[in-house]
DNA sequence: AGGACAAGGTTGACGAGTCAACCAGTGGAT
DNA sequence: ATCCACTGGTTGACTCGTCAACCTTGTCCT
C-alpha cells in the first residue's frame, strides 16, 4: 500500500520462504495432523460414543488414584481452559460419565470422579484407541522412524513452550 | 501388513498395548499436534485477524488462476464438508474477504473469488505463517529429521486414505 | 419428452470451544 | 479483624463444525 524504508523491514516484507523439501515437510505435517485427528475422533465416536475430548478426560481420571481429581488438576493435565473444562464436565455429568462434588479441603474447589459407566466405557475405548494408533501410525513406521518422531515431537513441544508460554490456559 | 483373522479376534479382548517407546512416540505426537495447531491458529488470529481456516481458504484462492475457484473445487482442496465450506464462506463474505456468484457454466454452482482486501491480508498472513512454521518446527530440525518427518507424514496419510476413505467429506 | 437420480449448495438445529465477566472462598499483609 | 489480591469455578454470548433435510439444476435412460 504505502512505500516503506526497505532495509529496516526486510524480514517483514520478505521472509525466508520454505524451500521444496521444507515445504513438503510442513504441508505433510499439517495434512497428517488434520487427517489423524479427524480419524481418531471419528473412530472413537462411532465405535464408543465418545469424542476425543471425552476420551482424554476419562483417561486421565481412570489413571488417577480413586478415579478422582480436582478440577484444576484435570485442567492442568489436559491443558484446557477452565471454562472449557467446566462446560465439558457439565455435559459429561449429564451423560453419567463423571460426578462432581465440592471439595472438603477447599470449599472453592470441585472434585471430579469417574462413574462406573465411565470406567466401563474408557476400558473399551482405550482398546479401540490403541488399535487405531497402531493401525494408522505406530505399526506403519520403522523403529528408527519411531525414534526420530519422538525426538521431533520433543523438540517442537519444547520450542512451543518457549514461544507460547501461555499455551492454551 | 494386515493382521491375521486370529489376531483380529484377539485384538478385541486384549490388544497389543504400546510399549514404552511406542507410548512416548504416540503421546508425543498427540501433544505436539494439539500444541502446534493451537499455536498456529493463535498467531494468525492475533497478528492478522484470520483464523487458520480463513487462512487456508484464502491461500488456496490466491494460488488459483484469477483468484477464483468453484466452491466444490475449494472443498476438495480443503477436504471440508460442503456445509462447513458454505457457512464459512458466508462469514468470510460478510467480512469482505471473498465474493460469491453463480457459475455461468453450471447454474447450480458458485464461484468464489478472493477480494482485494483478502489478497492484501493473505500476503501478510503468509509471511507470518511461514515465519511461525520455521520458528516452531522447520528451523528446529536437522535435515535428516526433516526428511524422516516427510516420510512419516506420507506413510500416515497414505494409510489414512485406506482406513478412512471418506476422509471428512 | 419425461422421470429418476446425482451433483452443487444452502439452511437450521445442535454440540463444542473461547472470551470476558462474575462469584465465592482463601490467604496474606497490616 | 479487615482489607485486598489471588485462586477455583461457573455462566452467557458468540463463533465454529457437523449432521440431516432441503432446493435447484444437470444427466442419463427409456
Amino acid at each position: 500500500m504505502t512505500s516503506q524504508p526497505v532495509d529496516r523491514l526486510a524480514d517483514v516484507t520478505e521472509p525466508r520462504w520454505l524451500n521444496e523439501q521444507e515445504e513438503r515437510a510442513w504441508r505433510g505435517l499439517m495434512t497428517m495432523e488434520e487427517g489423524l485427528t479427524a480419524f481418531i475422533d471419528r473412530r472413537l465416536r462411532t465405535h464408543c460414543g465418545l469424542s476425543h475430548a471425552d476420551y482424554q478426560v476419562l483417561a486421565h481420571l481412570s489413571e488417577a488414584p480413586g478415579g478422582r481429581l480436582r478440577s484444576f488438576e484435570l485442567g492442568d493435565l489436559l491443558r484446557w481452559e477452565k471454562s472449557r473444562l467446566s462446560q465439558h464436565l457439565s455435559r459429561m455429568q449429564a451423560r453419567d460419565l463423571v460426578t462432581r462434588e465440592r471439595s472438603q479441603v477447599d470449599q472453592r474447589g470441585a472434585v471430579v470422579t469417574i462413574t462406573a459407566q465411565g470406567t466401563q466405557l474408557i476400558s473399551v475405548a482405550a482398546r479401540q484407541h490403541v488399535a487405531d494408533a497402531r493401525d494408522a501410525v505406530i505399526d506403519q513406521l520403522t523403529a528408527t522412524e519411531l525414534k526420530t518422531l519422538t525426538a521431533i515431537a520433543d523438540k517442537v513441544r519444547e520450542r512451543l513452550a518457549v514461544l507460547d508460554p501461555s499455551g492454551r490456559r
